[in-house]
DNA sequence: TTCCAGGACGACA
DNA sequence: TGTCGTCATGGA
């Protein structure tokens, strides 16, 4: 439901959500330079026509009555950008999720459904497909601190800079702008000669025509994970957890997360390796990805970052 | 010093 | 098909 005014756009959304929660779910990094959440505003630079725009959404709301307010350039939208960006919003925040639903299926699993209580209303915040592939190449076996270092020696290099709330706010460097880099122009930022080579040769698939997003937003779960893995450089874990951070894929559980062995180690007792894990995780069905998300989400509060 | 991080790939048996 | 070595860096 949207509720445009005289004063501003209101997106009523999907109960129960816990926007501040929420927002901050991927908080690993207070440096994160292609979305800030603070102040009650999550912000991101989205593309609107085709030129870049930022959107922000401030909480208006509460758990079991969500709604944000939606601006863009830190102006009330016109009708026709509100009908564009309205849905981009829905989706970056999950809105599609059904967390009564997943309550429901996790009601009878009491370890579980501590966990869903706890959590209350949390839904994880989407990234773009482009930007989130080439996250997880960087997030390839090293610790989440260095992945975004690693992620913003690239963003700050070659992506586009804008400012919200005295902050620079980055736009991703579009695949055009990374298959162009020369490997060795990466050393120097300290991506390994693997990672370089996997995010420079996926850009120029995309940009080939060879690898389309769309149709990975296409594809079920499982097509979508045979059809990525078949590019250099997306294993299924890298497979698996694009479409859960990206797309939301309720039943996409990257099997082989460090975070989520812990995770399941911790609430379980079940140290797992990945082939077990998956058995394990049959339970859950087409909610075993959420599971996931939940189980990263309860892991941290059970041993708070450092900061 | 060793091991583990939000792994993937290629060689080899 | 499954296993193992290698890539690379930071932090505990």
């Amino acid at each position: 439901m949207m509720m445009p005014t005289e004063e501003r756009a209101t997106l009523h959304l999907r109960p129960p959500f816990d926007f501040p929660a929420s927002i901050s779910f991927w908080r690993n990094s207070t440096g994160e330079l292609c979305e800030h959440w603070s102040d009650g505003i999550y912000r991101r630079v989205v593309d609107l026509h085709g030129a870049p725009v930022l959107l922000a959404l401030r909480n208006v709301g509460s758990v079991d009555a969500p709604a944000v307010e939606l601006t863009v350039d830190e102006r009330r939208p016109t009708a026709d950008e509100l009908r564009l960006l309205a849905p981009l919003a829905r989706h970056l925040l999950g809105d599609d999720l059904d967390l009564h639903a997943f309550y429901a299926a996790c009601a009878n699993d009491p370890l579980l459904a501590e966990v869903t209580h706890a959590l209350y209303g949390l839904k994880a915040p989407r990234s773009p497909l482009w930007e989130t592939l080439c996250f997880v190449i960087i997030g390839q076996q090293i610790s989440v601190p260095f992945a975004y270092k690693l992620k913003e020696r690239l963003v700050t290099r070659y992506g586009t800079r804008f400012a919200a709330a005295g902050r620079p706010l980055y736009r991703f460097p579009a695949p055009e702008v990374v298959a162009a880099i020369d490997p060795a122009e990466l050393a120097p930022l300290q991506f390994s000669r693997n990672k370089a080579s996997f995010l420079i040769g996926l850009a120029q698939d995309i940009v080939a025509g060879r690898l389309e997003l769309e149709r990975v937003a296409a594809l079920a779960t499982d097509a979508a994970v045979t059809y990525l893995t078949q590019f250099r450089g997306i294993g299924f874990w890298s497979a698996e957890f694009t479409l859960l951070r990206a797309l939301g894929r309720a039943d996409a559980l990257p099997a082989n997360d460090a975070g989520v062995r812990q995770g399941i180690h911790a609430l379980y007792g079940e140290r797992l390796p990945e082939q077990q894990l998956r058995a394990f995780a049959a339970r859950w069905q087409a909610w075993r990805g959420v599971v996931g998300l939940y189980l990263l989400a309860w892991l941290r509060t059970q041993r708070p970052p450092k900061q």
